[in-house]
DNA sequence: TTGTAAGCGTTATCAT
DNA sequence: ATGATAACGCTTACAA
């Protein structure tokens, strides 16, 4: 592979001289004629490991997320990748499993491979490791107000399943899911939809739990036991994620109650598994292209120490599916 | 950030003493400990391209597939991380969208930013640009003899599906997808199907075309008009992948056609959106776990430069779900 | 076993 | 405008 002072030797000039036609900074345009037929001639392509030495930049971002095999979070990192790669960034994709110690394996690796920055979703505890040492643009999850974080507005989200399902002349209504302690990403869900339902003086039930996938199951069981099974005394159901809502459906199917006849269901996210692929419950959209689109933005803004909001919230939206009358 | 030589100083050793210990090569057990503790104390993490400078090696690998928003490829995805995290690899996620330039440019980005080598995904006429130049490993998809290829066994899945289609009942069976000059893989699902038809005396239909999707919908259109309006002549069908199931089946159930009553319906992939999603319909399952880890260990034989087998092809095995009987 | 120093391919500073 | 050269942080051959 031919190196710069293979080319400067054949162009007869020097190596600052070749680089400075690499870097588009001027010279003269005969000298540039000539190092540039040098260059095809050699066929030279610059060695990003030694301008990675030399300038501290790789023009590589880790995108840690807890697995990209979940529709949710493949779209998000499809259109993440093609907004870096339109600024000629590469993406290092990161599954972190939602385990911690991955998470702060993968941030270790992002700093130590010299990368120019993190975009993160993740649900653990690693402020610590989030330091200012190296770019970092967090989703969904707010750490502190140093961190920039996109999130779209589950607040907003949750108060409008709750007015759709009334709209949708639904009279008792309920909230479901699973809770945790630390992604507030879903906690607003919730507090919107309860907020809706004070506001307008509106019943409504919670079914939360901040625990095991198996202990939520058995809540989930005499939940359903109570408030569908002999008489169905809820007729309207915000649940947190698309996930809850499918697997919520499949239960009262199992039981004979229709949805959206006897019941009407809303979940949250509005993800498709492939881009042609159609909506099908009900749901509140997240605007996953914009998600990304303003994270790569906010994470290139750090990097270039420009000023920028910590903080950006992104509006949500309603889609109708089978699953609401 | 600590550099070796401030580790070296602080262990009062030279720069090659501590080189050694990182990189472990014997040291004086004492020396050893001095240095690590230096490490510690310093926070010092190793400059990857001062490193890849040297020796030439990213521990990076480039993974090119149509979009990683796709049930089948993000679970490929994920495990083709999973296995080179397992050996200390990184992954570089890149979407072509089947757009051969960004597949070249892909590939020229991976040269160029000596990435350790590319696996890949592709349909498209890139034979040239995929010389012997990087390590190189495809899905799927058979270059020429000198190209690792990796594969799950089509041909038999073909057959497989016809087989199942006869067990559950069926007389009169088809095939039905839409084809591509270069996708070998989708050919031989075919072939399969139909070898297995004309060894027993099995009649069967081909709704197949090479041509745009668009072209392909009008075929599928008056195959339905033919076969399944006025009275239904087919009662088995094997489609070539999940997705032309699914839309078959809707296509089906719009005319009052019913699945797996009147007829029955086999696709093929069998992927989920998500690790703990259930299959749905009846299908033939590609062993995606396993196309990721031979993909992988492929790859890693052809950068050690080891003997290993140019192709290999994985059983596939067929999966039941509610579209057959 | 350990220290010394050359060199990997760039960029950037200084002279010229 | 261009050429010469030091430096980036590491590995490795060789010397001690």
């Amino acid at each position: 592979m031919a190196t710069m002072k293979d080319v400067a030797k054949e162009a007869g000039v020097a190596v600052g001289t070749v680089s400075k036609v690499i870097n588009n900074i001027p010279v003269k345009p005969e000298t540039k004629v000539l190092v540039e037929e040098a260059i095809k001639k050699l066929k030279y392509e610059p060695n990003v490991y030694a301008r990675g030495l030399k300038i501290n930049k790789t023009n590589t971002v880790a995108v840690i997320l807890p697995t990209i095999w979940h529709p949710f979070f493949s779209e998000l990192a499809y259109n993440i990748e093609k907004c870096l790669r339109e600024v000629g960034m590469k993406m290092i994709l990161c599954n972190s499993e939602k385990n911690q110690q991955s998470e702060i394996e993968y941030i270790s690796m992002a700093k130590q491979n010299k990368m120019d920055g993190i975009i993160a979703i993740t649900y653990s505890n690693i402020d610590e490791y989030v330091s200012e040492k190296i770019p970092f643009v967090s989703i969904d999850r707010y750490f502190s107000k140093d961190i920039t974080y996109i999130s779209s507005d589950n607040f907003q989200g949750g108060k409008l399943a709750a007015e759709k399902l009334i709209e949708a002349g639904c009279k008792n209504i309920a909230y479901i899911g699973r809770g945790s302690k630390i992604d507030n990403a879903t906690r607003k869900r919730k507090e919107g939809f309860i907020s809706y339902c004070t506001e307008n003086n509106i019943n409504y039930s919670i079914c939360e739990l901040l625990g095991s996938a198996n202990e939520f199951e058995i809540l989930l069981d005499e939940f359903i036991e109570e408030n569908f099974k002999e008489k169905i005394k809820i007729d309207g159901v915000f649940a947190v994620t698309d996930r809850h809502a499918l697997d919520f459906i499949k239960r009262l199917e199992n039981i004979n109650v229709n949805v959206p006849k006897d019941v009407q269901v809303i979940g949250f996210d509005g993800s498709r598994s492939f881009s042609q692929d159609e909506f099908k419950i009900s749901t509140i959209r997240q605007p996953v292209e914009l998600m990304a689109k303003k994270s790569v933005e906010a994470l290139i803004n750090i990097i270039e120490d420009k000023p920028l909001e910590k903080k950006v919230i992104l509006p949500i939206n309603f889609i109708k599916g089978y699953t609401t009358k």
